[in-house]
DNA sequence: ATTATATTTCGCCAATTATCGAAATGATAT
DNA sequence: ATATCATTTCGATAATTGGCGAAATATAAT
């Protein structure tokens, strides 16, 4: 039963589904999604392990970077899910703010500020 | 976004879990809840009004009962997260036991226990 | 009215969770 | 190899949650 329960935890937590909402547009780093989402780096990539764990992301390494992309090999349920979700963050104000922000970010200026 | 969570983290809990799949079988009380899933029934309670707040079920007094049922009248996207979440628990032991055990029951046997 | 029954609410405690900052890890660039 | 940057892990803390039993509430039965 705790297959199950640790599913829906992972989507009972509002960073949580902005993060999935992120990824669905794209995929992103895990300093992008800590820009949009206002939150300390460490409390970002708890976040991304707990929905990792509960299949809803992948990650892969690219240098010194860790893209997250959704798991497009999830079972048929779990993207059931993901669907419903979308289906209430297209009308959800914050949702609709953080896709605004994510087409204004550019990872090399958000990451490694270099001190002129 | 807190509606959101509300709903996902109803569904976060195995207490929470065997109840819908026993509702969707059949309304009802909480001492038959109680009886089947070993719980205190003040912590029956506290579930079924977590489920009850986040739509998923409603109640009706009768007598001194109070039955509760799945509520019919759901969003369409709520009912279709218990329809996923059933197609899952289908094929789950503690489900499956717990839908034998409501065969074997009766209200008036479990509550009101007579001391002969 | 008093008693018995079903349920909810309350107060408490233990376990879990979200959050952070600091330290550790891994990779790149100098 | 050293310094820098991205990320994860660790340790602490505050907030939330799940559990229980006792007290309160509501209804039914005697």
């Amino acid at each position: 039963m705790r297959e199950y329960t640790k599913i829906f935890k992972a989507l009972s937590d509002e960073g949580r589904l902005r993060i999935l909402n992120l990824l669905v547009r794209k995929p992103l780093c895990v300093c992008e999604i800590t820009e949009i989402l206002q939150l300390a780096t460490s409390t970002v990539s708890k976040h991304l392990s707990i929905l990792r764990e509960a299949g809803f992301i992948i990650d892969k390494k690219d240098g010194k970077w860790v893209n997250y992309y959704l798991n497009d090999a999830a079972d048929e349920q779990v993207r059931v899910l993901i669907e419903t979700l979308i289906g209430w963050l297209n009308r959800n104000q914050t949702a609709l703010n953080d896709i605004a922000k994510l087409a204004t970010i550019d990872r090399n200026h958000i990451c490694g500020v270099k001190h002129s």
